[in-house]
DNA sequence: CAGAATTGGTTAGTATGCTAACCAATTGAT
DNA sequence: ATCAATTGGTTAGCATACTAACCAATTCTG
């Protein structure tokens, strides 16, 4: 039965080492998967994004998106201004630092991926891609009898400050989903 | 060019969804994960354990698996006792409030596990873990430049307290390694 | 056997992720 | 035009993982 078990073991221990490897890879340049995946994204929209844009491309929660923007910014990778159009969005850019050495650390990346990527057949790889595909879209379908649990404590609990808050995390689609929306990734 | 850029996200993507899905399903039963892995070794291997093995057999550090069964111990689902033939040691044994519901446990996760590999090809499935399974070797190899300019580190820095203490991170094997040393897992 | 090396466990500090709850600003519906 | 809902950003608090550094105990070696 142990062995039963083993794809989620796999999927977590090849993301982990990925993950691991790659750290390692960027840790003389300062930087972090974290990190240069946001320096990434901002490198490619050309444009300066808003956080919620970034937090949507990368995948993750607006809350984690403050803080490793605050940590980039604290390390001079990036700049925040507020926009001149809506006052609530903060405009975000890649600062001169990450400008000049963002070549050099996609490359990293680069090299880290065909690295690992070599030996796999095209084939193969593809179709590994298509069924991690399927299973994430699969673990991210709603599972809606604990969304409607979900919504009945959100009702139940607490209006501490009078007002209504459904908001958040029932109204918000979740960050992985809006990350698949915002890039055609494949 | 970020389309060249997708399997790790892919990899991470997926594994993210995967352990969010479980921890949804277990957070009713007041689990996550990281502390279902721990009971469900503890249960496979009848006998208590050290915390190093269940670190091992896990893929984690030993500190994380400190702080871990910190919480576990805290909330009734281990106890841990000091072994009577090595002082250095704790057992670690699975409480009775994880030995009554243990088996509800491990249903639900192998529950998940067949949903969201339900409409997988045998031979696909197949496929996808053989290329994980390969990308995770690759990136566990031990990228010798590296680990060379870590013991360099080690040795130029710090001797604090005065005894050398080339141990642990160069010493030690990596938890992963460890983990797949100890399972014959596949 | 004495000293060195190794091992098991721990603490401290950091990074990355999450949810819940909130405010301020904007948008939308009536 | 106004009030409700939504959105962008934040803080607080937690979970999970890491490395570095350490102690105590055991094991290995000369």
């Amino acid at each position: 039965m142990p062995n039963d078990e083993t794809f989620g073991q796999l999927i977590h221990g090849t993301a982990r080492a990925w993950r691991q490897k790659l750290d390692d890879r960027l840790k003389p340049m300062g930087l972090s998967q974290a990190k240069w995946r946001t320096l990434m994204h901002l490198s490619i929209a050309q444009d300066a994004l808003t956080q919620a844009e970034i937090a949507a491309r990368l995948g993750v929660e607006e809350p984690t998106m403050v803080t490793l923007l605050h940590r980039l910014e604290r390390e001079a990778w990036i700049t925040r201004t507020n926009s001149p159009h809506d006052r609530r969005c903060k405009m975000v850019l890649l600062g001169r630092r990450a400008q000049r050495v963002i070549g050099q650390i996609n490359a990293t990346a680069d090299k880290l991926r065909h690295e690992l990527l070599a030996e796999i057949t095209e084939s193969d790889l593809k179709t590994c891609m298509r069924v991690l595909a399927r299973v994430r879209d699969r673990a991210e379908e709603s599972d809606s009898r604990r969304s409607a649990t979900r919504q009945r404590l959100a009702r139940v609990f607490a209006e501490p400050n009078g007002q209504t808050k459904r908001g958040h995390s029932i109204r918000r689609k979740t960050a992985r989903r809006r990350a698949r929306e915002a890039s055609n990734e494949t």
